[in-house]
DNA sequence: TAATTATAGATTGTCGACAATTTCTAAGTG
DNA sequence: CACTTAGAAATTGTCGACAATCTATAATTA
């Protein structure tokens, strides 16, 4: 009884029309594909996929709590509107939770997860040296190691919270804003400051240099948009 | 064209079958009347409320997103069930996320909102001294607090996730594990500490004091659960 | 001509029926 | 007697059609 189960569980493709669709959306929106403010027609969007409304309304109202589509009854549903305001409030939302995930990631993290830690960030440098910055690092790479130190705090709220929505959005800006960090050998260097503190089971430490880390990417970017504005008047 | 959009806006029922039910359901699971690990059963409920399976499939969709269902494809929903690990959890959560509200909520609450927030910890105090403690504060007052300041960081993202998904668990803990503060006076005295650090501008403390009366609500909490399982065996 | 109202078209919301899958029950087999 | 297997019942997933609502266009009026 079990064997069946587990296999299809495992296959890729989600078991429901609704679940698979939505799968595909969500990477329709954050890549661009579908823009931001562009309305979703249900009837269009049913024929693209082939599938009919019913699993399709579905699907939206699972984006509609991932936050990437807005709805009004009786209107139709859009894609989120990507602002840098909004950018901004994601940031300092990541500061308190990435933050209290590392001091907690500290605690709970076994060795092993550490130690397999250190070696991601030794390929990202590797990586770094050979394309001079314009690396995967930039892309999905440092996400890979924030989304790490989020499942090592072994709490399943953060989890859930961080890699359910707020990364779809942070995906969403990276890819469309070409946001990439900007700053990879500096950031490199802090996410190694934070997996020593890790590795020495200082969560206090630890948690404070996540929240630099974050905050000075935000602020990062925030120069980066003021100077933007300035350029464009 | 606008009298007629916004009166109905108003109007209090949802304007579509499925976010109607889906807020009658919510306030059902967080009250008990379904009660943690039930089986929500699509024809039945559907009865109950008198609509087809269409929109009750939304509904339950959204309450997923809630994280108060868990839904396996092909077998059902079933409502969360309630673990004292999870309650931890979340307020683990909450003071990293509550924490930066307060300090954002210094920086961005208007002096009105100020004044309006100490004359709410009045009407607590006297409602505290009314009732010896046993009070509405205990129940929902408390949460009133947190939401307004909440409110008060003006950050959208903040404001969608705490009011959104972990409020909605909050309450339900509440409600079903009978968890009342339970340390009312020196709750309220902290919410006045508080308050007095937004009022001075200064986001740093009013950070730390915020983070530390999270933190020591849930110490009281996992004390009780640890008195609790000794006195079980 | 500008504003307003009617009408037509399109879109969203809802429903009932059918198909696919799981779960329960019971018979069969070692 | 435990275990597997086969079938029946119930539940979930999907679809197409109809109703309610919104939007855009055109006609009407001031």
């Amino acid at each position: 009884m079990n064997q069946i189960t587990t296999l299809r569980q495992a296959t890729p493709e989600s078991r429901t029309l609704a679940d698979r669709v939505c799968g595909e959306i969500v990477t329709a929106i954050i890549k661009g594909d579908i823009p931001p403010g562009h309305k979703i027609s249900e009837p269009e969007l049913a024929r693209t996929y082939g599938i009919s409304r019913g699993p399709l309304r579905e699907a939206i109202r699972r984006l509609e709590g991932l936050r990437l589509v807005v709805r009004i009854p009786h209107v139709g549903a859009r894609v989120v509107e990507l602002s840098s305001q909004e950018l901004i409030e994601i940031y300092h939302v990541r500061e308190a939770m990435e933050g209290m995930a590392c001091r907690l990631a500290a605690q709970n993290m076994t060795d092993d997860e550490i130690e397999s830690l250190r070696a991601l960030l030794d390929e990202h440098e590797d990586s770094l040296e050979q394309t001079e910055g314009r690396s995967y690092f930039q892309k999905e790479g440092d996400l890979d190691f924030h989304y790490r130190i989020v499942q090592g705090s072994k709490n399943n709220k953060l989890i859930e919270l961080l890699g359910g929505e707020l990364y779809h959005l942070v995906r969403m800006y990276r890819y469309q804003f070409s946001l990439s960090s900007s700053r990879p050998v500096r950031a490199l260097a802090e996410h190694r400051h934070i997996v020593d503190a890790i590795s020495h089971r200082d969560g206090e430490l630890a948690e404070m240099l996540m929240r630099r880390h974050i905050s000075a990417a935000r602020k990062n970017i925030e120069q980066k948009l003021k100077t933007k504005l300035e350029s464009d008047h």
